[in-house]
DNA sequence: GTTAAATTGTTATAATATAACATTTTGTAA
DNA sequence: TTACAAAATGTTATATTATAACAATTTAAC
């Protein structure tokens, strides 16, 4: 593992330390006073953090969170779970899924690489707030 | 199955019968000349097209398939093959990966409704253009 | 027929993301 | 330690995706 960038440093300890997924523009907000001022200075850094495995975009959210997982640093195999009152969103990581779906073949005979997973629900709390 | 309004046919027809995901804005071009000028038009159909179950977002491309599984209508449980070479997307119609999934139960308590699966790899085409 | 719900029409604007180009920093190897 | 290539940065402009707000019309149920 290479170093980070003071760029690439600097977002991701704004998205690490974040008990939730980051968006883009509140990212580029929230690193202004320390000198990032552009949109794209901000997209760079998530692209090579992102490529990387250091952090995971939240596709459905167009939110980008810290990997909570230190084995997938290849980011190829990702899976998550996001709550739908509160928006929580938290890295499954279970072994029997990573190998079950890492193992599965369609009928179409395509070959996977990668693949994502994003599960919708509510978590314990907002499940206990209905009730 | 209540019937489609008329913005709701037009979109699901052009989607249907394309062979790959389509984009918003691209639907907007395409169905200009049927009246259809404005973009909020575009994505209210889609929105309602979505929530039955007739088409799915692919969430990675920010893109639209008409649903390729009669029995998938309530839109909960979706997953798709993606080539990363071609861009084509196929619905994967798959009762043991749906089984799984749908009963899938991780360590964090939470009650799941629904998933979406995107995988990523070539296709058999894509796969033989290469070697 | 009356009413409520769904759909449509329209303008404006918000939010997300990339293009293009110039410069600087960093790592590698003669 | 200089020379070169790769990576990262800085900057302006623009493209793409999506929603807010409000008014009017159509549809379906009672
Ligand atoms: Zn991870
Ligand atoms: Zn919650
Ligand atoms: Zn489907
Ligand atoms: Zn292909």
């Amino acid at each position: 593992m290479q170093n980070l960038s003071k760029n690439q440093q600097i977002i991701f300890d704004l998205i690490d330390k974040s008990p939730e997924p980051l968006k883009a523009y509140s990212i580029l907000f929230n690193v202004q006073k320390r000198g990032i001022k552009a949109p794209l200075q901000v997209y760079r850094a998530l692209d090579k953090l992102v490529e990387i495995g250091k952090i995971h975009k939240i596709e459905s959210r167009n939110a980008f969170i810290a990997c909570q997982n230190s084995s997938c640093q290849i980011s190829k195999a990702t899976a998550f779970s996001i709550c739908e009152s509160c928006e929580k969103v938290t890295e499954i990581n279970n072994s029997n899924l990573s190998k079950y779906l890492t193992s599965f073949k369609d009928k179409n005979g395509m070959k996977y690489n990668k693949y994502n997973l994003e599960f919708f629900g509510l978590c314990k709390k907002c499940v206990s707030k209905k009730s």
